[in-house]
DNA sequence: CTGTATCCCGTATGATACTG
DNA sequence: CAGTATCATACGGGATACAG
């Protein structure tokens, strides 16, 4: 993002309207492009993992102890009321949150193999912030969900 | 989720190892099970949404203020260094956020029409929550970066 | 037991053109 | 200005079979 670009859009946006903060929104801005905001940014990636099909509910999982392969998948799936999650996905799940330090591997090098999962202390305060957005969220559920039927009502 | 084959798993797992916080994990259990973590599950609708492409950048931007569609466009375009936002998805992402009840639109019967949009006090929350989880990643990215450069060095 | 390798599909996202 | 319609593409995710 060239400042300059962006200091032109400010100076546009206040002319035709004011009602907005500039300071707060100027200061986001050089937040987002302090690293680009872009597919390999920490910030995106972390948040798409919280939200796509696995991660989140296997953070949870993984947050009451340490679990192997197959008993991981047997509780997610039978968490799940969904659906089960495959054994590949649970694989790639699980090497992603691992690749960025949030998940650890425990191998123990025999036959037939083992391995197990746990959080490491990035992956746990991780965790718990989850939990608390996943509790504000269930608090608000019914204003979201009364929201959903006014707006498909007139719609 | 019928509740016997859980106990009967939590049984097994335990007779196996108990690494692992069954109580909680019992609990974890029966929240998700009490809204099925369906699709249209709020939790993971929204956490969905927070992790897709655009909603956590509106829903930043928007907390700075009311902005028209065209002006709403244009910050965001200017913000992210990565790609422009085509006109098809912010009407698809704010026609999802205001669905949900997050965000509100002023429209004024004139022409042309004059469209703006702002967070309602749901969104307002929600924004502030998401500042900080935002907050909380930015200030673990180094030691994210760090464990990716791990991890691919190893691999 | 713990994975990998393939194949396939649905949805999110994008580019472009058109409209009230 | 603020959309909608249409077509094209990329990626997440699932089913299945195979391997160390």
């Amino acid at each position: 993002m060239p400042s300059d670009a962006f200091d032109a859009l400010m100076t546009s946006l206040q002319r035709h309207h004011g009602a907005f903060d500039c300071e707060r929104l100027t200061s986001l801005a050089k937040d987002i492009a302090a690293n680009g905001h872009q597919r390999e940014d920490p910030v995106r990636e972390i948040m798409s993992r919280l939200g796509d099909r696995w991660s989140a509910l296997l953070l949870s999982v993984l947050s009451t102890g340490s679990f192997r392969h197959s008993a991981l998948r047997r509780v997610i799936c039978t968490i799940s009321a969904e659906k089960a999650i495959s054994q590949r996905m649970l694989t790639l799940r699980l090497r992603a949150l691992e690749r960025d330090g949030l998940v650890m591997r425990d191998i123990t090098d025999s036959v037939p193999p083992s391995v197990s999962y746990r959080l490491t202390p990035l992956g746990v305060a991780l965790s718990q912030r989850l939990a608390e957005m996943i509790c504000w969220i269930k608090e608000s559920e019914n204003t979201i969900i009364q929201a959903r039927r006014e707006f498909d009502r007139i719609a």
